[in-house]
DNA sequence: ATGAAAGCGCTAACAA
DNA sequence: TTGTTAGCGCTTTCAT
């Protein structure tokens, strides 16, 4: 078995507190004592429970991530900005993902690993309602990642809205009318939702009639329904000459498919995709996208979740908003 | 504060052992009991401390997954696929991210976290030697994800000779004859050393002399690297007429560079990669790659650990070699 | 069917 | 400088 604190202490021949000491830096021991100790612990193998630590002090340096999916390159990208910025503080980032499936979420809203997890880092998938975050009893700590909810924690947000119409401006910059919109739907979540009123409005502000025949509302926006989307823009009688995806992964299949179909880009249509992940520099035509400020939104995300394990708990939930810049690419001609 | 198994006791009047059947399921619980304690569990939010459990009983149903670096995508999708395997054994996933740094390596091998997770699912990054295997004094179960190693392990093994060798003979059989390699090196770890030897056996098979400068270590095997490679590559008074790249993330980045260069792909360069991440069915050409079975890797590790943690732990290290399959696309003229 | 008590490995408080 | 002890919340005998 795996020796523990007192058989080191035996061993050595000194306390156990003795033995702790020198684990853990605290209190004084002499030099030799700590020679000797520190042997012995090399000798049996001596790792700390930490679980039993743990359980002492109640906490275990451990927080959560969870996302929807971490197959996404979005969510894989944050995630490791998120593991990078943990480590300032000594901690190791347990990874949950939810597949977007509102029973897995509310069970980590719930606190499925509560005691082993000292605070949450959530992204909400689509379907999570007010009233779930309402119902949350557990007392974890947790630092929301996404769009605008009911105030119940502390939350840095992407601005869908701002997002969806920079994107959407870009493309009018560009001289386009037939703007098309792949992904987002009035009817979906806050994201969702926010891009598309983000769409709208900027058409709306530059005196174009948004089309409810060039708004394709996907549930899953990955590759291939970007390329579905598309397939089924071009069957219009009057196909669009620009398409906002509601992210990069969509617009990914929707290059794809207009190549497919012999529609160049951005000649005859310009795409533009959200959230700039590294393979949006390598794809063909390269994609101009929004791109928020992951490092920023990790960062900011993991030292609010710090501060309230310092003890701020109480106070109100703060909201920070991640900046975004437009990074234009040849997409869109840039 | 969160409350415990014996406020609850308390407040519903019972004991604690009965409060600690009806969480648990375990023992007899009379109906109305049961409800009881039910209902008090409800309004007191009480949810069980796993620190506290996995203290007492020795697991804490969480395992790790040590992979490089989660941004990349084949780690993602493995991730991906081993955070569902591990469901089905009731376990949670906490993603290390190493950097293929080896003194982060090496603490994984320590057990940092142990005592926290019953069980590592291990990806070793370039630089660990087998030493730093025999040096492991942690007795967590662990099962090793990659290539061939010390018998150390319990290991799912990707057989990167193979592979490298597939590769390249498929761009052989396209009746290519000046076959570049970028990415694995002679020098390097084992799979790159692995894919490096698969390729030269293939071409000296096949009646070709394997050209040193047709050859391009790379450290990183990422997009842009892939770039710098191909511009070298271009450069040369022969340029190659295929390149087999060590990963996929290399191959999009020299797909992208030969566009740049004016290079048609596959007419005048053939591409294969390894690996078979998503994307590679939306680059334009598609590309042609190794693909390994990630399912099965992933639910075959998943179950080794299993198995281990049911009791077998001293049995001899177990070694499975996963399949993999060729998916032609168009960067081969598929 | 339910209860009492011991102890998992550790740290913090207090003694010596 | 080092040692002793209580107890974190839970499960597990062993009683009742």
């Amino acid at each position: 078995m795996a020796a523990t604190l007192s058989d080191v202490a035996a061993r050595a021949g000194v306390s156990i507190k003795t033995v702790s000491n020198v684990v853990n830096g605290t209190g004084r021991v002499g030099a030799a004592t700590r020679e000797r100790v520190e042997q012995v612990i090399e000798e049996l193998g001596y790792r700390p429970n930490v679980s039993a630590r743990s359980l002492r002090h109640g906490r275990s340096g451990v927080i959560a991530l969870a996302v929807p999916e971490i197959g996404n390159q979005y969510f894989a990208e944050l995630a490791e900005l998120v593991v990078k910025a943990a480590e300032g503080y000594g901690w190791t980032v347990l990874i949950d993902q939810t597949e977007a499936d509102p029973d897995r979420e509310r069970l980590v809203l719930q606190g499925i690993r509560s005691h082993l997890i000292d605070g949450l880092l959530f992204v909400p998938g689509r379907m999570l309602k007010p009233a779930d975050f309402a119902a949350r009893t557990d007392t974890t700590p947790m630092v929301l990642l996404g769009e605008r909810m009911t105030r119940v924690a502390d939350r840095v947000a992407i601005d869908s809205y701002a997002a969806g119409r920079a994107a959407t401006e870009h493309l009018i910059d560009l001289g386009r009318k037939r703007i098309a919109s792949i992904g987002a739907a009035p009817s979906g979540d806050a994201v969702s939702r926010g891009r598309y009123e983000g769409y709208c409005d900027a058409l709306v502000a530059a005196g174009i009639r948004p089309a409810a025949r060039l708004v394709m509302p996907l549930r899953r926006w990955r590759q291939e329904k970007g390329v579905e989307a598309v397939e089924r823009l071009l069957s219009l009688s009057k196909p669009p000459d620009a398409i906002f995806c509601s992210n990069d992964l969509l617009a990914h299949g929707a290059l794809r498919a207009l190549y497919d179909h012999g529609v160049r880009v951005p000649e005859d249509v310009a795409v533009v995709g959200i959230d700039d992940i590294t393979e949006n520099r390598y794809t063909r035509p390269s994609l101009t996208s929004i791109a928020p400020d992951k490092r920023h939104i990790a960062e900011t995300a993991v030292g609010l979740l710090a501060d309230r394990l310092k003890g701020s708990f109480s106070s109100a939930p703060r909201e920070f908003i991640a900046g975004f810049h437009l990074e234009v690419r040849e997409s869109t001609g840039g």
